[in-house]
DNA sequence: TAAATAAAAGACAAATTTATCCTTTATACA
DNA sequence: TGTATAAAGGATAAATTTGTCTTTTATTTA
Protein backbone atom coordinates (compact mmCIF):
# COMPACT_ATOMS: atom_id res chain seq x y z
CA UNK A 1 0.00 0.00 0.00
CA UNK A 2 2.47 2.59 0.87
CA UNK A 3 6.34 2.43 0.54
CA UNK A 4 8.90 1.40 3.15
CA UNK A 5 9.79 5.73 2.96
CA UNK A 6 6.13 6.60 3.64
CA UNK A 7 5.88 3.80 6.31
CA UNK A 8 8.91 5.36 8.09
CA UNK A 9 7.62 9.16 7.66
CA UNK A 10 4.23 8.40 8.61
CA UNK A 11 5.56 6.70 12.22
CA UNK A 12 8.07 9.45 12.41
CA UNK A 13 5.46 12.60 12.48
CA UNK A 14 3.55 10.69 14.94
CA UNK A 15 6.45 9.86 17.14
CA UNK A 16 7.68 13.73 16.52
CA UNK A 17 3.98 14.82 17.57
CA UNK A 18 3.88 12.27 20.56
CA UNK A 19 7.63 12.97 21.46
CA UNK A 20 7.69 17.08 21.65
CA UNK A 21 6.23 18.72 24.45
CA UNK A 22 5.85 22.85 24.71
CA UNK A 23 7.51 23.27 21.36
CA UNK A 24 10.91 20.80 22.27
CA UNK A 25 12.80 19.58 19.64
CA UNK A 26 13.57 15.67 18.51
CA UNK A 27 16.92 14.04 17.58
CA UNK A 28 16.60 11.66 14.22
CA UNK A 29 18.16 8.99 17.02
CA UNK A 30 15.80 9.31 19.22
CA UNK A 31 13.08 9.00 16.80
CA UNK A 32 14.66 6.31 14.99
CA UNK A 33 14.84 4.53 18.01
CA UNK A 34 11.68 4.56 18.89
CA UNK A 35 9.92 3.48 15.34
CA UNK A 36 12.65 1.21 14.49
CA UNK A 37 13.55 2.92 11.38
CA UNK A 38 17.06 3.25 9.78
CA UNK A 39 18.34 6.60 11.01
CA UNK A 40 20.29 7.79 7.52
CA UNK A 41 17.09 7.02 5.31
CA UNK A 42 14.52 8.04 7.75
CA UNK A 43 16.59 11.35 8.01
CA UNK A 44 16.15 11.82 4.27
CA UNK A 45 12.53 11.05 4.40
CA UNK A 46 12.21 13.70 7.07
CA UNK A 47 14.21 16.10 4.81
CA UNK A 48 11.42 15.69 2.24
CA UNK A 49 8.79 16.84 5.10
CA UNK A 50 10.54 19.68 6.04
CA UNK A 51 11.28 21.03 2.32
CA UNK A 52 7.03 20.76 1.72
CA UNK A 53 6.32 22.18 5.43
CA UNK A 54 4.91 19.36 6.93
CA UNK A 55 7.67 19.22 9.39
CA UNK A 56 10.11 21.83 10.89
CA UNK A 57 13.20 21.44 11.77
CA UNK A 58 16.27 23.52 13.63
CA UNK A 59 19.96 22.89 13.20
CA UNK A 60 22.30 22.73 15.75
CA UNK A 61 22.88 22.23 19.86
CA UNK A 62 19.37 21.63 20.81
CA UNK A 63 18.09 21.45 17.61
CA UNK A 64 16.01 18.78 15.98
CA UNK A 65 12.34 18.03 14.48
CA UNK A 66 8.97 19.30 15.65
CA UNK A 67 5.74 20.40 14.27
CA UNK A 68 4.19 23.69 14.94
CA UNK A 69 0.33 24.20 15.90
CA UNK A 70 -0.28 24.55 11.68
CA UNK A 71 1.27 21.45 11.41
CA UNK A 72 -0.11 18.98 14.03
CA UNK A 73 -3.17 19.66 12.45
CA UNK A 74 -1.97 18.55 9.25
CA UNK A 75 -3.80 15.31 7.56
CA UNK A 76 -1.95 12.61 6.63
CA UNK A 77 -2.77 12.70 3.21
CA UNK A 78 -0.27 15.46 3.41
CA UNK A 79 2.59 12.92 4.31
CA UNK A 80 1.89 10.50 2.09
CA UNK A 81 0.73 13.11 -1.11
CA UNK A 82 4.73 14.65 -0.25
CA UNK A 83 6.47 11.16 -0.19
CA UNK A 84 4.45 8.25 -2.37
CA UNK A 85 2.94 11.11 -4.36
CA UNK A 86 -0.74 10.64 -5.80
CA UNK A 87 -0.62 7.51 -7.33
CA UNK A 88 -2.43 5.72 -4.92
CA UNK A 89 -5.26 8.26 -4.89
CA UNK A 90 -5.59 8.74 -8.47
CA UNK A 91 -3.65 6.09 -10.29
CA UNK A 92 -5.20 2.90 -12.35
CA UNK A 93 -5.90 -0.41 -10.40
CA UNK A 94 -3.89 -2.46 -12.87
CA UNK A 95 -1.60 0.30 -14.19
CA UNK A 96 -3.26 1.29 -17.37
CA UNK A 97 -2.01 4.97 -18.43
CA UNK A 98 -4.91 5.90 -19.99
CA UNK A 99 -7.57 4.83 -17.75
CA UNK A 100 -10.62 6.90 -16.89
CA UNK A 101 -14.49 7.10 -16.65
CA UNK A 102 -14.59 6.95 -20.10
CA UNK A 103 -12.11 4.14 -21.06
CA UNK A 104 -11.99 2.53 -18.08
CA UNK A 105 -10.07 -0.84 -17.00
CA UNK A 106 -12.20 -3.91 -16.29
CA UNK A 107 -12.16 -3.03 -12.32
CA UNK A 108 -12.04 0.76 -12.89
CA UNK A 109 -15.16 1.72 -10.87
CA UNK A 110 -14.59 -0.93 -7.77
CA UNK A 111 -11.37 0.15 -7.30
CA UNK A 112 -12.66 3.73 -7.77
CA UNK A 113 -14.97 3.85 -4.39
CA UNK A 114 -11.62 1.99 -2.42
CA UNK A 115 -9.31 4.97 -3.88
CA UNK A 116 -12.33 6.94 -2.75
CA UNK A 117 -12.33 5.47 1.07
CA UNK A 118 -8.36 5.81 1.26
CA UNK A 119 -8.32 9.09 0.35
CA UNK A 120 -11.60 10.12 2.52
CA UNK A 121 -9.65 8.25 5.60
CA UNK A 122 -6.39 10.18 4.75
CA UNK A 123 -7.95 13.46 4.35
CA UNK A 124 -9.74 12.99 7.63
CA UNK A 125 -7.10 11.91 10.17
CA UNK A 126 -4.48 14.26 11.45
CA UNK A 127 -1.55 13.80 12.48
CA UNK A 128 -2.08 15.16 16.13
CA UNK A 129 -5.23 12.99 16.28
CA UNK A 130 -2.73 10.06 16.08
CA UNK A 131 -0.03 11.87 18.20
CA UNK A 132 -2.40 11.89 20.73
CA UNK A 133 -3.14 8.11 20.90
CA UNK A 134 0.45 7.35 21.06
CA UNK A 135 0.57 9.70 23.84
CA UNK A 136 -2.39 7.90 25.66
CA UNK A 137 -0.66 4.10 25.30
CA UNK A 138 -3.65 3.80 23.00
CA UNK A 139 -1.29 2.25 20.22
CA UNK A 140 2.42 2.17 18.93
CA UNK A 141 4.80 2.65 16.50
CA UNK A 142 7.09 -0.30 16.71
CA UNK A 143 8.01 -3.67 18.12
CA UNK A 144 7.36 -4.52 21.64
CA UNK A 145 10.82 -5.71 23.05
CA UNK A 146 9.97 -9.07 25.57
CA UNK B 1 -1.25 -1.17 -4.30
CA UNK B 2 -1.07 -4.51 -6.40
CA UNK B 3 3.06 -4.86 -7.99
CA UNK B 4 3.58 -4.14 -11.51
CA UNK B 5 4.29 -8.24 -11.68
CA UNK B 6 0.15 -8.51 -10.23
CA UNK B 7 -1.36 -5.65 -12.72
CA UNK B 8 0.11 -7.88 -15.73
CA UNK B 9 -1.06 -11.20 -14.15
CA UNK B 10 -4.57 -9.78 -13.37
CA UNK B 11 -4.51 -8.57 -17.00
CA UNK B 12 -2.79 -11.84 -18.46
CA UNK B 13 -5.69 -13.68 -17.36
CA UNK B 14 -8.65 -11.38 -17.93
CA UNK B 15 -7.27 -11.19 -21.77
CA UNK B 16 -7.05 -14.87 -21.73
CA UNK B 17 -10.68 -15.31 -20.65
CA UNK B 18 -11.75 -12.73 -23.09
CA UNK B 19 -10.42 -13.46 -26.01
CA UNK B 20 -10.34 -17.46 -25.76
CA UNK B 21 -13.36 -19.21 -27.43
CA UNK B 22 -14.39 -22.49 -26.88
CA UNK B 23 -11.60 -23.28 -25.05
CA UNK B 24 -8.95 -21.98 -27.61
CA UNK B 25 -5.70 -21.38 -26.41
CA UNK B 26 -3.43 -17.87 -26.31
CA UNK B 27 -0.46 -17.42 -27.28
CA UNK B 28 2.20 -15.36 -24.76
CA UNK B 29 2.40 -13.21 -27.48
CA UNK B 30 -0.96 -12.19 -28.19
CA UNK B 31 -1.54 -11.40 -24.54
CA UNK B 32 1.29 -9.57 -24.29
CA UNK B 33 0.33 -7.52 -26.86
CA UNK B 34 -2.88 -6.90 -25.99
CA UNK B 35 -1.93 -6.04 -22.73
CA UNK B 36 0.77 -3.96 -23.13
CA UNK B 37 2.85 -6.13 -21.20
CA UNK B 38 6.56 -6.98 -21.55
CA UNK B 39 6.63 -11.33 -22.97
CA UNK B 40 9.47 -12.80 -21.60
CA UNK B 41 8.39 -11.31 -18.02
CA UNK B 42 4.65 -11.65 -18.18
CA UNK B 43 5.64 -15.17 -19.36
CA UNK B 44 6.97 -15.92 -15.80
CA UNK B 45 4.22 -14.35 -13.96
CA UNK B 46 1.57 -16.68 -16.17
CA UNK B 47 4.01 -19.78 -14.82
CA UNK B 48 3.03 -18.92 -11.31
CA UNK B 49 -0.33 -18.71 -12.20
CA UNK B 50 -0.56 -21.91 -13.57
CA UNK B 51 1.52 -23.71 -11.00
CA UNK B 52 -1.57 -22.49 -8.57
CA UNK B 53 -3.55 -24.27 -11.09
CA UNK B 54 -5.61 -20.75 -11.83
CA UNK B 55 -4.32 -21.05 -15.23
CA UNK B 56 -4.10 -23.82 -17.92
CA UNK B 57 -1.75 -24.30 -20.46
CA UNK B 58 -0.97 -26.62 -23.12
CA UNK B 59 3.21 -27.12 -24.75
CA UNK B 60 3.46 -27.30 -28.63
CA UNK B 61 1.59 -26.75 -31.65
CA UNK B 62 -1.61 -24.86 -30.65
CA UNK B 63 -0.75 -24.39 -27.76
CA UNK B 64 -0.92 -21.84 -25.41
CA UNK B 65 -2.58 -20.65 -22.26
CA UNK B 66 -6.68 -21.05 -21.40
CA UNK B 67 -8.97 -21.25 -18.01
CA UNK B 68 -11.16 -24.08 -17.92
CA UNK B 69 -14.96 -23.81 -17.08
CA UNK B 70 -13.51 -23.47 -12.97
CA UNK B 71 -10.62 -21.24 -13.50
CA UNK B 72 -12.82 -19.01 -14.68
CA UNK B 73 -15.23 -18.86 -11.84
CA UNK B 74 -11.86 -18.05 -9.79
CA UNK B 75 -12.25 -14.71 -7.75
CA UNK B 76 -9.31 -12.29 -8.49
CA UNK B 77 -8.20 -12.42 -4.91
CA UNK B 78 -6.75 -15.69 -5.98
CA UNK B 79 -4.60 -14.37 -8.77
CA UNK B 80 -3.62 -11.57 -6.40
CA UNK B 81 -2.69 -13.75 -3.57
CA UNK B 82 -1.16 -15.92 -5.82
CA UNK B 83 0.87 -13.24 -6.96
CA UNK B 84 1.98 -10.80 -3.80
CA UNK B 85 1.13 -12.90 -1.14
CA UNK B 86 -1.81 -11.98 1.28
CA UNK B 87 0.26 -8.93 2.73
CA UNK B 88 -2.52 -6.65 1.43
CA UNK B 89 -4.96 -7.81 2.97
CA UNK B 90 -3.17 -9.44 6.56
CA UNK B 91 -0.25 -6.64 6.75
CA UNK B 92 0.15 -3.34 9.11
CA UNK B 93 -0.81 -0.17 7.30
CA UNK B 94 2.99 1.08 8.92
CA UNK B 95 4.51 -1.84 8.39
CA UNK B 96 5.07 -2.89 11.82
CA UNK B 97 5.61 -7.11 12.36
CA UNK B 98 3.64 -7.02 15.08
CA UNK B 99 0.24 -4.75 14.80
CA UNK B 100 -2.47 -6.72 15.84
CA UNK B 101 -5.69 -6.02 17.52
CA UNK B 102 -4.54 -5.73 21.17
CA UNK B 103 -1.04 -4.16 20.13
CA UNK B 104 -2.64 -1.88 17.07
CA UNK B 105 -0.61 0.96 15.37
CA UNK B 106 -1.80 4.37 14.97
CA UNK B 107 -3.92 3.72 11.98
CA UNK B 108 -4.98 -0.17 12.69
CA UNK B 109 -8.74 0.31 12.75
CA UNK B 110 -8.90 2.97 10.35
CA UNK B 111 -6.62 0.58 7.77
CA UNK B 112 -8.41 -2.62 8.89
CA UNK B 113 -11.78 -1.37 7.22
CA UNK B 114 -10.15 -0.29 4.16
CA UNK B 115 -8.27 -3.86 3.91
CA UNK B 116 -11.46 -5.62 4.55
CA UNK B 117 -12.98 -3.73 1.70
CA UNK B 118 -10.16 -4.62 -0.65
CA UNK B 119 -10.55 -8.21 -0.25
CA UNK B 120 -14.30 -8.25 0.11
CA UNK B 121 -13.72 -6.59 -3.26
CA UNK B 122 -11.56 -8.98 -5.14
CA UNK B 123 -13.56 -12.16 -3.10
CA UNK B 124 -16.84 -10.51 -5.05
CA UNK B 125 -14.95 -10.37 -8.74
CA UNK B 126 -14.73 -13.31 -10.49
CA UNK B 127 -12.50 -13.33 -13.66
CA UNK B 128 -15.00 -14.31 -16.07
CA UNK B 129 -16.93 -11.24 -14.92
CA UNK B 130 -14.28 -9.25 -15.86
CA UNK B 131 -13.53 -10.69 -19.39
CA UNK B 132 -16.90 -10.68 -20.38
CA UNK B 133 -16.96 -6.52 -19.83
CA UNK B 134 -13.78 -6.73 -22.08
CA UNK B 135 -16.03 -8.98 -24.29
CA UNK B 136 -18.71 -6.50 -24.60
CA UNK B 137 -16.35 -3.69 -24.99
CA UNK B 138 -17.31 -2.06 -21.86
CA UNK B 139 -13.61 -1.59 -20.37
CA UNK B 140 -10.05 -2.40 -21.80
CA UNK B 141 -6.68 -3.59 -20.92
CA UNK B 142 -4.13 -1.61 -22.76
CA UNK B 143 -3.70 2.00 -23.69
CA UNK B 144 -5.84 3.03 -26.67
CA UNK B 145 -3.76 4.07 -29.62
CA UNK B 146 -4.61 7.03 -31.46
C1' DT C 1 34.76 33.92 18.05
C1' DA C 2 35.59 28.99 18.48
C1' DA C 3 33.80 24.56 19.57
C1' DA C 4 30.07 21.47 19.78
C1' DT C 5 25.91 19.96 17.92
C1' DA C 6 22.43 18.40 14.72
C1' DA C 7 20.16 18.69 10.32
C1' DA C 8 21.16 18.87 5.14
C1' DA C 9 23.20 16.99 1.42
C1' DG C 10 26.03 14.09 -1.54
C1' DA C 11 28.07 9.72 -2.77
C1' DC C 12 27.82 5.09 -2.64
C1' DA C 13 26.10 0.18 -1.62
C1' DA C 14 22.72 -3.51 -0.93
C1' DA C 15 18.41 -5.48 -1.87
C1' DT C 16 14.40 -6.03 -4.41
C1' DT C 17 11.64 -5.60 -8.42
C1' DT C 18 11.26 -5.50 -13.19
C1' DA C 19 12.89 -6.94 -17.65
C1' DT C 20 15.55 -9.66 -21.20
C1' DC C 21 17.88 -13.51 -23.31
C1' DC C 22 18.91 -18.27 -24.00
C1' DT C 23 18.23 -23.22 -23.33
C1' DT C 24 15.23 -27.09 -22.23
C1' DT C 25 11.01 -29.71 -22.29
C1' DA C 26 6.61 -31.16 -23.94
C1' DT C 27 3.26 -31.52 -27.65
C1' DA C 28 1.10 -31.65 -32.24
C1' DC C 29 1.27 -32.97 -36.70
C1' DA C 30 3.19 -33.96 -41.18
C1' DT D 1 9.71 -40.54 -36.37
C1' DG D 2 11.32 -36.02 -37.12
C1' DT D 3 10.36 -31.17 -37.16
C1' DA D 4 8.06 -27.14 -35.80
C1' DT D 5 5.91 -24.90 -32.10
C1' DA D 6 5.09 -22.90 -27.66
C1' DA D 7 5.49 -23.01 -22.71
C1' DA D 8 8.93 -23.86 -18.78
C1' DG D 9 12.95 -22.77 -16.72
C1' DG D 10 17.60 -20.84 -15.82
C1' DA D 11 20.87 -17.11 -16.03
C1' DT D 12 21.70 -12.46 -16.34
C1' DA D 13 20.88 -7.43 -16.59
C1' DA D 14 18.59 -2.99 -15.76
C1' DA D 15 15.96 -0.12 -12.83
C1' DT D 16 14.13 1.18 -8.62
C1' DT D 17 13.84 1.17 -3.76
C1' DT D 18 16.00 0.88 0.49
C1' DG D 19 19.92 1.57 3.38
C1' DT D 20 24.71 3.41 4.85
C1' DC D 21 28.59 6.43 5.20
C1' DT D 22 30.85 10.89 4.89
C1' DT D 23 31.04 15.79 4.28
C1' DT D 24 28.85 20.32 4.54
C1' DT D 25 26.01 23.88 6.55
C1' DA D 26 23.59 26.25 10.08
C1' DT D 27 22.88 27.21 14.90
C1' DT D 28 23.70 27.46 19.84
C1' DT D 29 26.50 28.40 23.57
C1' DA D 30 30.63 28.86 26.23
Amino acid sequence: MFSKSCEYGIRAVIYIVSASKNGERVGIGEICQNIDAPEHFTAKILQILTRNRIVSSQKGVHGGFYLDDYQKGLALIEVVTAIDGKTLFTGCGLGLKQCSETNPCPIHSKFKSIRNDIKKMLEQTTIEELGNSIKKGKSVLKTLKI
